[in-house]
RNA sequence: GCUUCUCUAGCUCAAUUGGCAGAGCAGUGGACUCUUAAUCCAUUGGUUCUGGGUUCAAGUCCCAGGGGAAGCACCA
């Protein structure tokens, strides 16, 4: 387990010149080192400090993406990126380099260079920054590119690049190192757009429905808002213990008390549980409070969030989930929780029913039931153990038991449900929403109800928030409310099956150096 | 936390029944003024994750540990 040898092995620090029986990498290093002193010797900085570029390559591509084969113009650009690809070929050399946004080909001629630029260009290496002043140009083949007039290492890479064809396919590599990822793997850069695309998406959406976006506090005094185990930390200067925020809620719902109306935060959030393909430790959910408004107005706003981000994102709302086309804009089919349990096990369930006759049920199905679950919690897990893995395409799975809604608005037609809505893409929650309980008195009973449900064991269970009931007690008006999973919605207009595909650095465990 | 799988050159991957650890790319040297993963010739580079064990012989089999992945469980 501890590892105190003092032998470490050979270490990447160590300037010790020259040991060209190295290892393979710490003897390229060390060329490339050795490349960087000798620029420094004659006078050139390897590393300069700014560099003015006239165009990006993407613009290059879209002004002069149709010339002609063949074609020299007179036009001067001056372009940066990356050397991702390098052909030599005698007094031509050939490279491409890449920016933010494309790629486009270096046409390197030694006869527009000179002989002694030409040898530093045929010294640089994949992956070293470049700036390029040159005119454009396309080849016999057609190929669109830059004749340079003169290049510029902008920064010297002295560790180099994974394959250039293969990139890196280690996913512990692609994890750690997602610099590296990002370099060479095109996936990789196109997921966080999509995310990116989805989160911009998701605040233009709000902006045309006069939603404001908020900051609510990550360190909480007290657990709440949602079912999770926090990350637990302390304050030494105040000496009091805090709690990392597993939910937003119930800070947002103390702003429509305020009288923000329409508020939302897009709200990294901590929950102290396993990590899996589906979960992050961290992870980030947006959620909105929208006064006036029940369920039915936030279900709607969800599917014109995800359906508008999936156009923005991806240019079309047809999405290929679990092997089905789905078109998002068509409308998503609700349903209520207890109809999937009935359906799943044959059986009418509801949280009306007698304990004994919905446990019975229960162990027909080989669902594990703690003694101080109510019937609503078991017909939770009826549903997730007979039902959700089906669902595929985007539903709105309605009226969850009030048992397991502590801060959801009792069901105006049936005492037993909440008007609560989760959506579920391909077996996936995606949101989780509702009309909002507002009424101080039943929230202090639901509130105590949790409570006693920790003192009974359940130890995900909330506790009575004070200063949350005060607030009610000043008045909110009739509310709905929505949390989003946005690292889930990227996955989905992504395509992707790994959460951390969407999270930049997922957390792992630390890697030995 | 449990089960299974996985770890070989900087990267991507081979290695038959346990029998000399290999290739492509990258790198180095050379040729080439229209290449496109350029091509051609030559070539450097290894604590096979770590530590034990079995064996004449271990990348390969066994034990322990570490990293990762998938599934389970928990959750969003």
């Amino acid at each position: 387990m501890s590892d105190e040898s003092p032998a470490n092995g050979p270490s990447s620090d160590d300037p010790t010149g020259d040991d060209p029986a190295g290892s393979g990498l710490e003897a390229e290093k060390l060329r490339r080192l050795q490349q960087v002193d000798d620029l420094r010797a004659a006078g050139q900085n390897p590393y300069p400090y700014r560099f003015d570029r006239t165009h990006t390559l993407g613009d290059i591509r879209a002004e002069w993406g149709e010339l002609e084969p063949g074609t020299e113009t007179e036009h001067a650009v001056s372009v940066a990126g990356r050397i991702m690809l390098k052909r030599d070929s005698g007094k031509l050399i050939f490279a491409t380099i890449r920016d933010r946004t494309d790629e486009v080909q270096l046409f390197i001629s030694k006869a527009v260079v000179g002989d002694d630029e030409f040898a530093a260009v045929k010294a640089l290496d994949l992956g070293d920054w470049v700036g390029v002043d040159g005119t454009v140009m396309t080849t016999r083949k057609g190929e669109l590119s830059v004749k340079p007039e003169r290049v510029e290492l902008l920064s010297k890479a002295v560790r180099p690049l994974p394959d250039k064809w293969h990139g890196l396919s280690d996913v512990d590599t692609r994890f750690r190192q997602r610099y590296a990822d990002l370099i060479v793997n095109a996936d990789a850069r196109r997921n966080f757009e999509i995310r990116h695309e989805t989160v911009a998406s998701f605040r233009r959406t709000l902006a045309t429905h006069g939603f404001i976006e908020v900051e609510t506090p990550v360190l909480h005094p007290e657990v709440g808002g949602a079912h999770a185990r926090p990350f637990t930390t302390h304050h030494n200067a105040l000496d009091m213990p805090l709690y990392l925020r597993i939910a937003v809620e119930l800070y947002l719902k103390r702003l429509i008390v305020g009288g923000m109306e329409r508020v939302y935060e897009i709200a990294r959030t901590f929950r102290n549980e396993g990590v899996s393909t589906r979960h992050n430790p961290e992870f980030t959910m947006m959620e909105l409070y929208q006064a006036f408004g029940d369920w039915n107005d936030v279900m709607d706003i969800t599917e014109e969030l995800i359906t508008t981000a999936a156009r923005d994102a991806l240019g079309t709302t047809e999405l290929e989930i679990g092997g089905q086309q789905i078109e998002l804009a068509d409308p998503w089919p609700r349903k209520r929780m207890v109809d999937y349990a009935s359906e799943g096990t044959g059986v009418d369930l509801h949280p009306s029913m007698p304990i004994d006759d919905i446990r019975k049920v229960a162990a027909d199905h080989d669902v594990f039931v703690e003694s101080y679950w109510g019937p609503g919690k078991i017909i939770e897990e009826l549903f997730e153990k007979t039902a959700e893995a089906d669902i595929v395409r985007p539903t709105f799975v309605t009226g969850h038991p009030v048992e397991i809604s502590p801060l959801a608005r009792v069901d105006r037609n049936d005492p037993h449900l909440t008007e609560r809505f989760e959506l579920f893409v391909d077996g996936r929650e995606l949101a989780n929403g509702y009309s909002e309980l507002n009424d101080p008195v039943e929230q202090r009973a639901r509130f105590e109800d949790e409570q006693a449900a920790k003192e009974a064991g359940n130890d995900e269970a909330g506790t009575v928030d004070e200063d949350y009931l005060r607030a009610l007690e000043y008045g909110m008006p009739p509310t709905g409310g929505l949390g989003i999973g946005i690292d889930r919605v990227a996955m989905l207009l992504a395509g992707v099956d790994s959460i951390k595909e969407v999270i930049l650095f997922p957390t792992l465990r630390p890697e030995v150096f």
